[in-house]
DNA sequence: ATTATATTTGCCAAATAATGTCAAGACGAA
DNA sequence: TTCGTCTTGACATTATTTGGCAAATATAAT
């Protein structure tokens, strides 16, 4: 799995000097589960990034970027043409913002 | 869900005049699933996506291509940012590339 | 080296999500 | 109406994901 989310939230808890142990507490998950996260084995539910946020002081919406961003990561990076695969992806919700817009 | 595939698909076989039914059996599958996969209500196999661009004679690129689409697009036209998420994607890759280049 | 603390891994059970089928309904053409 | 096609909903089956426990492996302090 993708590591995007995980280094990020490795990279500032260890700026912060937060063990995992704390982490996983206000998770409320196994410690072992909490590690798993930061290593991309396991992903964070959505409330847990927000939870996450918080406590790292870190913004909300940036991590739950970089956590969606590993979701879509794991979808394309199998296939040759992960970066065209994105474009089609952009067209469509280009086009269905049009459809919106119009409405 | 997402109908990027459901769509080509459906239209490619009404050009054709294919009946659901006779695709449905080259997937092995019951005609009610594959009306779902059209509709977008159940997602094809990667195996299948193959399948039925021989049959349907369109590139299997292509169509694999507008599967992982609707695959990526499932999971950010959820999120506020949803073309933030695409572009955090696409630096990922980008570095990733550089990565394997350098090995 | 020994103890204590932190992180990581493997494996299993529980929870959740996905896939497929059946049965029934809708729709149009003949 | 009847036939063929398409669609939908409920349900069973499967596959995937998630979390915890226990054990293993760091890492740090004494």
């Amino acid at each position: 799995m993708s590591t995007i989310f995980g280094n990020k939230i490795k990279t500032i808890r260890e700026e912060k000097q937060i063990p995992q142990r704390q982490l996983a507490a206000a998770l409320e998950i196994d410690t072992a589960t909490y590690c798993k996260i930061e290593k991309g084995d396991r992903r964070a539910k959505r409330e847990q990034v927000t939870i996450l946020a918080e406590l790292l002081e870190v913004d909300s919406k940036e991590l739950i970027r970089l956590w969606s961003a590993d979701k879509v990561y794991d979808i394309i990076a199998e296939e040759e043409e992960a970066t065209q695969i994105l474009n089609v992806v952009a067209e469509s919700i280009v086009q269905y913002k049009r459809k919106s817009a119009k409405v």
